[in-house]
DNA sequence: GAGGTACGGGAAATCGATTTCCCACCTTCC
DNA sequence: GGAAGGTGGGAAATCGATTTCCCGTACCTC
């Protein structure tokens, strides 16, 4: 390996002069300086971070621990994050908490050891992912992003489900439904549990009447498993509102295999607006989540000063319904008008 | 920060024996061990990892370099990778190359900087990419996943696309389809080339007639692109083969959208087998790319000494036809049975 | 010309864990 | 009883980059 002493041996000068013209700490003769870089060049030099690290008390890296890799709405913020990070010259690292609690702890164990300046999670869940967090928040500082944890003296970046929910039932009840299902996770993150809270909020608000809930997970399969018990309940509700749009997505192609009419017998609403959502027939009407504000916000609040005197920030981010056919048979379709104006 | 030294302190030994004792290198009096433990629990102390890898030239840590994050093929790589080196105690640390070959040379410096153990490769393209994993080979146990970079000394693990695209354009043969089409990315990267390749050569060997090729990106946007094309052309091919799964989703979509009947008009089939490919009406047939072989393989070698003397090693692993209704009406409903087990 | 102040270079201390290297003590065996 | 061998603990060197501290030179100022 080559070291920063052998670009001094080779440039004449000390290894203290070396590190200064590549850091650009202090004034060092540019004739020096010169004789460092081309040395540096010509032994193909870079300086070793672990050593850079250990000295310095900094990486100029942030972990991010996200739910589940595979889900297309954390890759879309981890894309987000990564892209605002990479331009500010800092490297994230990231840990695959695997939709379970105990590896999450055991990913931020990891990315702590790393001499992280800083952290990004996704709680995995409200109650069992506290202790690991409120332990990473004292050594580093810590941003919640999407979900929040219970008890974590952190900021947090968040959506408002409440105005969410509320702007897809009312948008069903307007197109004259009034016997709604709700599909969606077990209550065990925030997320889930306000997107329930807000279902039944929504209910009362507007006098629709709800079938029982179905909770799992925020999966195409729990979808399919809830669609099917509805189907095969015989009376099917005049919409299903999904907690996801995986969900959604489980949903739409068992009601598509039974030959139910989207959005004739039961219209359909999804959570997030991955990708995806616009492939299914009919297209997904969802509540797109604003990952990029999502990811700046959380950024800004990550290279700031952290939470302040008055305990954590709490930031929600209003999120838009977007209309498309499953709900509503006159949407345009998507893209189309992209496509023709190819030549 | 709590140091060794902390503990060694509080415990009343040196610190080589609370290293001795935390990494089990030497035999130590059960008596200090004892102190030692007792003392690192009560002072939480964790190793630091960039002392302990600056000292040990080692950091139980490995590289992956994917060229896009959000394509759920590459996640499921990464997942499959990530599970099977945890289980070994290695972290990995991911880097999203966004397809882009300078933003993956990038991505690889700073993984090498990091001094990672070893480093698996997805490139990007297949020449634009050898430089840096060239490079890359020099400093570190490189081995290359599912693409290949031109005249990299690295082994390869990938699939043997010609048998993929053989079996999907034997399929359609068998089911009457002569006039195929081909959607698929431009042959930048070694899978497009090898697929492309892997297409006409089966029109040979089969006597079938092909239309153009149409060559974009891996992408449902590509997919839609070329779709509309073909619609918008006038006379439909009876099969379109599509590079994967991305490209076939879109091309699915717009014939939905157009109301073109699949499988009756026009059979489409994918390439990977995401998870998505189950979910569109018709459910995807594709060629499903053994992913978990590809993971087990991969981490083997890299876990292993590296090229032998007679150079790098090339392993291919045949992919498997997975027959959906998007070519045959009678393939069976996914996943109905496991539906139907439920209560 | 004496004294003061920048400026810039290098030697050495430092970050925290690991690993020599050395030494004291204890066995064991002739 | 003494030599040989083994065990286990600690002091100090080490990994590679950064930074403090010190010193010599140059430039001012009065």
């Amino acid at each position: 390996m080559v070291t920063m002493r052998d670009v001094a041996q080779a440039a004449g000068v000390s290894a203290a002069t070396v590190s200064r013209v590549l850091s650009g700490s202090r004034r060092v003769n540019p004739e020096l300086a010169a004789r460092v870089l081309a040395a540096q060049d010509e032994l193909g030099y870079r300086t070793n971070l672990l050593a850079s690290g250990l000295r310095r008390q900094r990486t100029d890296t942030v972990g991010m621990v996200v739910p589940q890799v595979g889900n297309p709405y954390f890759s879309a913020l981890m894309e987000a994050v990564g892209r605002r990070l990479q331009r500010v010259g800092i490297t994230v690292l990231l840990v695959d908490a695997e939709n379970d609690p105990d590896a999450e702890a055991e990913g931020l164990h990891r990315l702590l050891d790393r001499s992280i300046d800083g952290l990004l999670a996704v709680p995995v869940d409200e109650h069992a992912s506290t202790a690991a967090l409120t332990e990473a928040a004292e050594r580093v500082h810590l941003v919640q992003l999407d979900r929040a944890a219970e008890g974590v003296p952190a900021d947090l970046v968040a959506v408002d489900h409440l105005a969410g929910i509320r702007s897809a039932v009312d948008h069903l009840v307007a197109r004259g439904c009034s016997d709604l299902a709700f599909v969606s996770a077990e209550p065990r993150d925030s997320t889930a549990r306000e997107r329930a809270r807000a279902f039944d909020d929504a209910m009362r608000a507007t006098g629709a009447t709800a079938r029982a809930s179905a909770f799992g997970s925020y999966t195409v399969e729990w979808g399919r498993v809830a669609a099917t018990r509805l189907v095969e309940g015989g009376r099917l509700p005049q919409a299903i509102v999904c907690g996801n749009d995986l969900i959604a997505l489980g949903v739409l192609a068992v009601l598509g295999e039974a030959g139910v009419d989207v959005p004739g017998e039961v219209a359909v609403t999804g959570y997030d607006d991955i990708g995806f959502a616009t492939l299914t027939a009919p297209a997904l009407t969802t509540v797109r989540q604003p990952v990029d504000s999502l990811a700046e916000a959380a950024v800004d609040l990550l290279l700031g000063d952290g939470p302040g005197e008055d305990g954590p920030s709490v930031q929600r981010f209003v999120p838009k319904l977007i209309v498309r056919a499953s709900t509503d048979p006159s949407a345009p379709v998507p893209h189309r008008r992209r496509v023709q104006e190819r030549p």
